[in-house]
DNA sequence: TAACACGTATTC
DNA sequence: GAATACGTGTTA
């Protein structure tokens, strides 16, 4: 709609909206600037603030009263955002593109790493902010709430978050303190564990091609659980958004391999033939093999279910997951999924860990 | 076509 | 064994 986009550069300064509203549904900075589904956008920013009401957040948590589960799922679930500098301080743990466009910046920014992009120091930091190490794990101190920010998921309007530049360990949030940002609850998500915990090694097993590293741990590297670690292409660190390369350092210092199909009985890393398949399944073969969440679409990367919709209220029942969360990939038709990489990035040549 | 129900695989 | 979630048939 142009006129909105008008009536928003007008009435900006600094490139952010004060028109509430349409700050919420556009996104400008994004490139693709797309407009997104208010009701979804919203119902995100009400998940994200139920889970800082239930975890760690001074709010109040009127709304865990009204989502049961998602309260559940908010206990077990450990401060992926840390300290409201990513997330309710101004940005969403969505990010800003991120459920629009897969990009590496986005899911940087929602497993805690600012995007890598001209960000040399921030923006008009609040009086007072302390030095970022000292306070990385810390709530917010101007903190106002999750729901309340008409600026949430502005990329640029970070303001508190600490630079991080683009090489070395500072590039997975050297000043963590892993054991904080994992131990406060004593266990990580559930989801995270599933991605995780595959002991699978679809690169070649055993960690053969430094994938798997069992007795590395992640702490050694300034990796936090739950940090997506991308390698960079082997040409000049282009970003590729390939989603099916990343990887995330968990508290078991293994990584997500990229096998969206991690076979977790057998030793075979990759899918296989499955001789028993669901009610309906034909049991025609390896095709037929049930689904892993892909784990890096935006609905995989929602940690909370809503509550609401239908799959959430016919839990029992229904055994389906929360709408909102339903993989992307899953949604689409079994045969018409396209593995891996797309057809311009070669797979697994153009990417290497680096540490 | 979306929602629902159910069988079943998977994980804890 | 319970909880979760995928796949698929049925129904509105």
């Amino acid at each position: 709609d142009h006129s909105v986009h008008s009536h928003s550069s007008t009435t900006t300064t600094n490139g952010h909206n004060h028109h509430g509203q349409c700050c919420a549904v556009t996104m400008d900075g994004c490139g693709l600037t797309p407009v997104l589904d208010y009701t979804a956008e919203m119902e995100r920013y009400r998940s994200f603030a139920n889970f800082y009401a239930k975890t760690n957040v001074n709010m109040n948590a009127v709304n865990s009263m009204n989502f049961p589960q998602s309260a559940k799922l908010a206990r077990i679930t450990p401060p992926m955002f840390p300290g409201g500098r990513l997330g309710v301080a101004g940005v969403t743990p969505w990010g800003c593109h991120d459920n629009v466009n897969m990009n590496i910046n986005a899911a940087a920014m929602l497993w805690g790493r600012k995007p890598p992009v001209h960000q040399a120091t921030p923006l008009a930091p609040p009086t007072t902010h302390p030095p970022p190490l000292a306070t990385h794990m810390q709530p917010h101190p101007h903190r106002t709430g999750g729901e309340g920010k008409q600026h949430g998921g502005h990329a640029s309007s970070s303001q508190g978050q600490e630079t991080h530049h683009h090489h070395g360990n500072n590039n997975f949030l050297s000043g963590y303190t892993t054991t904080d940002h994992m131990t406060k609850q004593g266990h990580t998500h559930q989801d995270m564990l599933s991605l995780s915990d595959r002991n699978s090694s679809c690169n070649g097993g055993g960690g053969a091609n430094g994938v798997n590293m069992p007795n590395f741990p992640a702490g050694m590297l300034g990796l936090p659980p739950g940090v997506i670690v991308m390698a960079m292409g082997s040409h000049n660190g282009v970003n590729i958004p390939d989603s099916s390369h990343f990887q995330m350092a968990t508290n078991h210092n293994q990584m997500l391999s990229d096998c969206h199909h991690a076979n977790q009985t057998n030793s075979s890393p990759c899918p296989s033939t499955s001789p028993g398949m669901t009610s309906g399944g034909q049991g025609s073969g390896a095709s037929k093999r049930k689904r892993k969440r892909c784990g890096v679409c935006a609905p995989c990367r929602r940690l909370i279910n809503c509550g609401v919709c239908s799959a959430c209220r016919n839990r029992k029942t229904g055994h389906q997951i929360c709408k909102f969360r339903k993989c992307d990939e899953l949604k689409k038709k079994a045969g018409s999924i396209q593995l891996e990489s797309p057809p311009s990035v070669p797979s697994g040549e153009a990417f290497r860990w680096f540490f």
